[in-house]
DNA sequence: AACGTAGCAGACAGATCTGTCTACTGCCAA
DNA sequence: TTGGCAGTAGACAGATCTGTCTGCTACGTT
């Protein structure tokens, strides 16, 4: 049994302060220490099994906490999936910024440099792909949760095409939406192939398709 | 409520038929109207609405059958996915074969052609993304279901594999791995963007990618 | 005419899942 | 000291889901 912390998107920022912050901005619910510990148990157990497969039930024995005390936090399991989505958002785009700063200051390094975060994700075990795109495949489109991908997906991919305008891309849009492809690609499929081949390659035809879009 | 033929892979081929034999022969068991029917339901239901989201009991209302009918045919719920699982990897296998095909005789063509099947797949309305990628979000690593989607990746990307290196490719493997990336990023944010653009962008970025791998 | 097979209809058992409700315990602040 | 608040413990209702079982009909074959 995984400790919370060694979970899919391990954070290396300050955890408590940090996500307690930024949880309580987006949700407008004040913090608690049971608060944080439903969270905290849905992250790992929502990211590893699933939503669905996952009943509130075993988040509130896993996290010691009372039925009570869990529905008064979050009114619905939806709001709790709701809260996990914001959760893994926070993680995930650290996680992308992170990597594509750590590739130096030129835009168009950084475009490239993204995938790192990638690979480092498909290397820590217990992967299971992308908690929003399997969300969105155990959610209806138009649905609230389905909603929360979409709006996620759409930042990323942003803040993809403003790195490849600033990089000065002949065409920052349709960049960007390569890139982002090749991303979630690798995302998708990463749990599909243990081997480390993927994310490798993704990181390659980006930068071949960045290149391509300086020429 | 949908018609099962208009349904994500509407198949062009002769469905009966063909469909019939393809399943009695993957599956072992022998063709029947109720089975049929069945099978059809879960095909619609399952790529609809997701599988855990869809209960026996529905499929068995909406095909018409006895629930003692469905248990022959599949002894368990289980068994009805993996069938479901086969016949999704028929139809997809189907269409991107036929675009490929389309492209004309060159390898390297038919390398970019089989986005078009992508294009097809995204502008169909009730499009909900790649059902393997969709069981796999549902499923655990190591069950049937999961491994059943890791055989249908692996088995299309040995396809574009072997086209790869019959069009001369450089690095076979890589391109190979990348435009299946590209691919199933295509397929797993298509759900997420009813834009066309995505899949224009990956036939875009497959074609620069074959063109610097045969360079 | 008898029989086996495929199918229909629906009750039933048992598990599980979400959400509500009652009753009790500490703690802090007015 | 009294009242409010956060939390604990767990019973309970109602829905839903998988899988079993009993009985019946219809048809084609021998």
């Amino acid at each position: 049994m995984p400790s919370p912390s060694s979970s899919p998107a391990a954070a290396t920022e300050t955890d408590a302060t940090e996500t307690d912050a930024s949880t309580a901005r987006a949700t407008g619910a004040r913090p608690s220490p049971a608060r944080e510990r439903i969270l905290e148990t849905a992250f790992a157990l929502f990211y590893a099994r699933g939503i669905r497969a996952v009943g509130v039930d075993l988040i509130i024995a896993e996290s010691g906490v009372a039925k009570a005390t869990f529905y008064k936090h979050f009114p619905a399991k939806d709001d709790l999936v709701l809260a996990y989505l914001d959760k893994v958002d926070g993680v995930w785009s650290g996680q992308l910024h992170a990597a594509a700063q750590a590739a130096g200051p030129a835009p168009a390094d950084q475009l490239v440099g993204l995938f790192d975060a990638l690979q480092n994700a498909c290397r820590r075990d217990g992967y299971r792909g992308c908690g929003f795109i399997n969300a969105a495949a155990e959610s209806q489109p138009g649905t609230p949760v389905h909603e929360r991908t979409v709006a996620h997906k759409a930042s990323v991919l942003s803040w993809v095409e403003d790195l490849a305008r600033r990089a000065g891309a002949r065409d920052a849009t349709t960049l960007a939406r390569s890139l982002t492809l090749l991303l979630d690609g690798g995302l998708a499929s990463g749990t599909l192939d243990a081997a480390p081949e993927a994310p490798r390659a993704a990181k390659e035809a980006a930068g071949a398709l960045v290149a391509a879009s300086l020429a």
